[in-house]
DNA sequence: CCGACGACTTGAACATGTTCAAAAACCAGT
DNA sequence: ACTGGTTTTTGAACATGTTCAAGTCGTCGG
């Protein structure tokens, strides 16, 4: 299991030693006290540089989060290979990743609101649509590709290739949830993973009834339609 | 069909008409520069009051968008009325309701994606599922109970009683979608309201089917489960 | 008319994200 | 070691949301 200071390890040059610097301060902080709370001053100061370095190296306090998700999903990607690699079947390989998920932006998850504020804005870099977050959006789909895959699951062909995206689309979901729940140990969103990936198991199996089957390939039409 | 200076309409006393003056002068800065170059310096100057002013008023700028949706939610009910007087069936009800919502808010497109980035953040009274916007909620989710009740739609009782909160987040995608959406006039949202509908029908009927029973039922309960 | 009380209004002051011109540090190449 | 250029660093200045102590106005009982 990884920790928060890894960003820190495969630094190299002076210039980047300052930036993971920078970037490690500002997460400690962002945990520690929130977001909103935490000013660029502070970051600085705490890092021991100047205002003005800190924007050197990220240009606004939004990166600095950017550079937080980056790296959150680079945790979870590694915190999932155990799981995609010893279970075979749909339902605990996908339950699995998604509560992964949970386990690793736990420690972040006040701080995750206001995250997922300035995600929300279309034209924020930050935007889980944008084209800058494209890389982490594919990269995030691919986990989904290869819970697919690697399962038992039979699907139609135009299905399973539209699927690991819906996938990504219902963690955007769970994740949304996720920030409004303020639930002990966040069990209502625990519970919420339990008990509707067992539904989309057993949704998915639908598809094999001829009358659901048409109904599911105009989804998945108008789904492609709309998606560039 | 009424119009942004409504708002001053039912202006009497001398401190809510510059309550209204600001707000109206507000949205027309929102409108035409954006939210975010619209400082509330400009707002006072220009509705010749001073900043501690428009504070005593609206204690915040976000607060000020908060007026803003009130007021939106306002016209779409309005704007719906001879819809749900004149239509029966419910692909037209639902989609007329849809894209109403849409000519309501188009005169704030570029402006609503601020308003979402704020409504995103769960600490915010405008994020859609706060408790200080279950009064616009609630209005909101009416308008679809109506649209359910007076169409021909025949459903299992827990589903239709459901069915306007689901129809009501269906709203919430579409919103989201709209926000990102910068084709010419927002065509393709509309073709994401012209197709979806018509499959939301079809999945509504497909519960008559035995094998889809069972799961709409897990559904259903699912939700009941996480709502409160 | 007086005074007092609350509603309203003001603008300067504050906090914080961000910018920028200048200084410092660093790094060849000679 | 010197010089020219590039990278890094600095901190004061700026823009803007927000607060607040003080002032003004309107009204109502006497």
């Amino acid at each position: 299991m990884t920790t928060l200071t890894d960003v820190t390890e495969s630094a190299t040059s002076k210039g980047e030693q300052t930036r993971e610097l920078i970037l490690s301060t500002a997460l400690r902080l962002f945990r520690e006290q929130g977001y909103g709370k935490t000013t660029m001053r502070a970051i600085a100061t705490e890092a021991g540089v100047s205002v003005g370095n800190a924007y050197y190296y990220y240009s606004s306090k939004d990166h600095l989060m950017q550079a937080y998700y980056d790296h959150l999903q680079d945790q979870h990607r590694d915190a999932v290979e155990s799981i995609l690699a010893a279970e075979t079947s749909f339902v605990p390989r996908l339950t699995g990743v998604l509560r992964t998920w949970l386990e690793v932006a736990a420690p972040y998850h006040e701080f995750a609101g206001t995250f997922f504020k300035t995600a929300a804005d279309p034209k924020s870099p930050l935007s889980p649509f944008s084209d800058q977050s494209r890389p982490a959006r594919e990269a995030s789909v691919e986990i989904f590709r290869r819970v697919v895959d690697g399962s038992d699951l039979k699907l139609p062909a135009e299905l399973k290739a539209e699927l690991p995206e819906l996938l990504w689309l219902m963690q955007m979901g769970i994740v949304l949830f996720w920030v409004h729940d303020d639930t002990e140990d966040l069990h209502r969103t625990k519970a919420l993973i339990d008990r509707s990936v067992p539904l989309v198991d057993r949704l998915l199996r639908l598809t094999r009834i001829p009358g659901v089957r048409g109904v599911v390939n105009d989804l998945v039409g108008l789904i492609r339609s709309i998606k560039p």
